[in-house]
DNA sequence: CAAACTCCCTGTTAGC
DNA sequence: TGCTAACAGGGAGTTT
């Protein structure tokens, strides 16, 4: 599919990973929308792949958008929430673009590209685009999208994810950290990648339990959370800021580097599944749980 | 209550 | 070389 002279940038720059959105990515997407979107409404609405819509149907998810003007882009968790007003009315689209999606904001006259699902058509000949290979990403539409935002659990980067704050959410819980991490109700917007980076900077293994953390252990799984999301976000940041988002530069240390180095003791990284997902980690570093393998 | 599996999808890759 | 089957992954839903 790739030809003449896009060729050449398959073949060098072979992305390892595809990239998974997970809070940094999500935060960029909305920092990258909120000037693109804020104040323009929509005139019209193209579905491509009508699965997209979790909660309307084809017809009446344009009936209730169009016209709408968009007023604020927020984020919650992994969703992006695009805020919407006409007249007293208000409601938000909630995208989530769970495996492979994307947005962008780009002149209608650009041709479409054939992963494109959901296309709203701004009224400065701009379309926002939602573009998702593996079709897993839902947008929905609610008049109160605090109904779903509300399950979701703490905000990493708010103020109130506070060192004690964890410790306090980790006592008494039985099952492996890992999973925990994954768990959104728990904290949302941690995805498999920002878990295994934060365990492998916390020296925690996956699958200690939560309960047998010690204080110290807590101390830098929270610094870890929060300082491995900060460092995602500024490289996500620095996109070229005009038309698509563009992946991130933040290079993993564990995930996907399976049998290659550690970059802190220069053991091999081992890969295991914890919760049905691929877990990396350094069994050097990350010291197992008393009675398990390695 | 929690752990484990199934489903949704398709590009990539391992195995024959 | 070319094909097929397995795999990856977020999260809702279902079963153990």
């Amino acid at each position: 599919m790739l030809f003449g002279q896009d060729s050449w940038k398959s073949l060098i720059s072979q992305p390892i990973l595809n990239n998974m959105p997970e809070l940094p990515e999500v935060q960029s997407s909305v920092d990258y929308l909120a000037p693109r979107l804020k104040g323009r409404s929509i005139t019209e609405c193209s579905i491509l792949w009508e699965r997209t819509l979790a909660t309307h149907s084809q017809s009446d998810f344009k009936k209730l958008i169009l016209n709408h003007t968009i007023y604020q882009v927020t984020r919650r968790g992994k969703f992006i929430v695009i805020w919407l007003k006409s007249g007293k009315h208000k409601s938000a689209i909630l995208i989530h673009l769970r495996m492979s999606g994307t947005v962008e904001v780009i002149s209608s006259k650009i041709s479409r590209d054939p992963y494109d699902r959901i296309i709203l058509s701004l009224n400065n000949n701009k379309e926002l685009r939602f573009n998702d290979v593996r079709k897993f990403g839902k947008i929905y539409l609610c008049d109160d999208p605090t109904i779903i935002l509300n399950h979701l659990g703490i905000e990493p980067l708010a103020p109130d994810f506070s060192n004690s704050k964890l410790l306090g959410m980790l006592k008494n819980k039985a099952g492996a950290i890992k999973p925990l991490l994954l768990n959104q109700r728990f904290i949302a917007g941690i995805g498999n990648i920002y878990a295994d980076e934060s365990l492998w900077l916390a020296r925690i293994h996956p699958l200690r339990t939560a309960k047998s953390l010690k204080e110290d252990e807590i101390s830098a799984l929270h610094s870890a959370i929060v300082k491995i999301l900060n460092e995602a976000i500024e490289l996500k940041g620095t996109d070229n800021g005009d038309e698509v988002v563009s992946g991130g530069l933040y290079q993993p240390k564990v995930y996907g580097r399976t049998n290659s180095a550690c970059l802190r003791c220069g053991d091999k990284l081992s890969r295991i599944v914890v919760a049905q997902r691929g877990t990396h980690f350094c069994k050097t570093c990350q010291k197992p749980p008393r009675k398990s393998k390695n």
